[in-house]
DNA sequence: TTAATCATGTAACACGTTACATGATTGC
DNA sequence: GCAATCATGTAACGTGTTACATGATTAA
């Protein structure tokens, strides 16, 4: 996914690894991450494959930098990928896989846990009212400005999962609340 | 994650490497995934770790098989890792990858995308009504019945989270059925 | 002068996937 | 006789994380 993800980028427009690790960051941040590390070396990997081509540029005093721009190879590879049949639905859910073993601890240490993990809610909202990923600044940057209706879809998901998630924690906080009460009035 | 997967199924009771896999397959599906190499492998670093001890049965004609069990040392572990900070939420979204570059398709092309990932909801719903996670099974299996809470709450945050990306692929539809109409205006 | 930003990476390890390999028993 | 299930793995590769390493420029 991540060479799909570089090579989409790079399809926008060439970039340096330092520019896909902050794109990463600033608007991919809520639904993939990327260290430097796994960046630099997946544009190798990219290269060798014929799908990106790089560019030394000097700059005055400074280090020189590598622009990366996709080949037509790689815009070959990246219209592949979007027409290929998985959808990418089948994920992995941390989340889940915690749930599901905390019988092994207590009510009370479980409602905690379901409330880490509504002010991990209350921040994700914070965080994307503090700097919502800059769908404008991109927009001006890309020819095709149709290519923002995806970009506020995938936003619109990330608000539809949190708040399905808060709604989820309330009821698990809820039931076990129930289940407390249950065993007092024995 | 899958470490603790593991520890977590053998503090149920003791169970080989094929029961795993077929936990994983049967209970575990829709939020994780596991195949045997991965699980094979996973078991001697957690016997190294002297998390689990093995214990080979042997069997009337068949071949001998391994009987994995959880250690004290294991157990603390297990535990250590229900206490931990971090709560898993955050997560890959291979599906918003592939729609945040869907500019480069055409409308056309990317309902039908949208319309690919309903029908794989859908296919979700009707794997669960056919054979749901087998709850009544394990709470026999388990001394403590409460564990059965936290099964159904990860049940739940399933069902929730089917009808969530459904609706929200109904949304995307609809708006690019909505320019699509505009477009054919002018 | 100190922290942040720009800019590029290597090394080692951890985790996940795909393909291959073997062989017995059970049910149709 | 054939497919499914039980049962165990290896090898190679692909992807992701953590820690380390370097060094210039810019703003407080």
């Amino acid at each position: 996914m991540l060479k799909h993800g570089i090579l989409g980028l790079l399809n926008y427009g060439a970039m340096t690894g330092y520019d896909i690790m902050l794109t990463f960051k600033n608007s991919l941040r809520f639904f993939w991450s990327a260290q430097t590390s796994q960046i630099y070396r997946e544009l190798q990997t990219l290269k060798n494959k014929g799908w990106v081509k790089d560019e030394n540029i000097s700059q005055n005093g400074k280090p020189d930098k590598k622009l990366f721009s996709i080949t037509a190879s790689g815009k070959e590879e990246l219209n592949r990928w979007l027409l290929e049949d998985d959808t990418g639905f089948e994920t992995k859910s941390p989340i889940l896989m915690k749930t599901f073993f905390r019988g092994e601890r207590s009510i009370e240490e479980n409602v905690e846990f379901f409330k880490r993990i509504q002010a991990e809610c209350q921040e994700f909202i914070s965080g994307m009212q503090a700097s919502p990923p800059n769908i404008t600044k991109y927009q001006k940057m890309v020819k095709n400005p149709e290519n923002a209706i995806y970009w506020k879809m995938t936003i619109e998901y990330g608000i539809m999962y949190i708040k399905m998630v808060n709604e989820w924690t309330n009821k698990c906080i809820q039931e076990l609340e129930d289940l407390k009460n249950e065993s007092t009035d024995d």
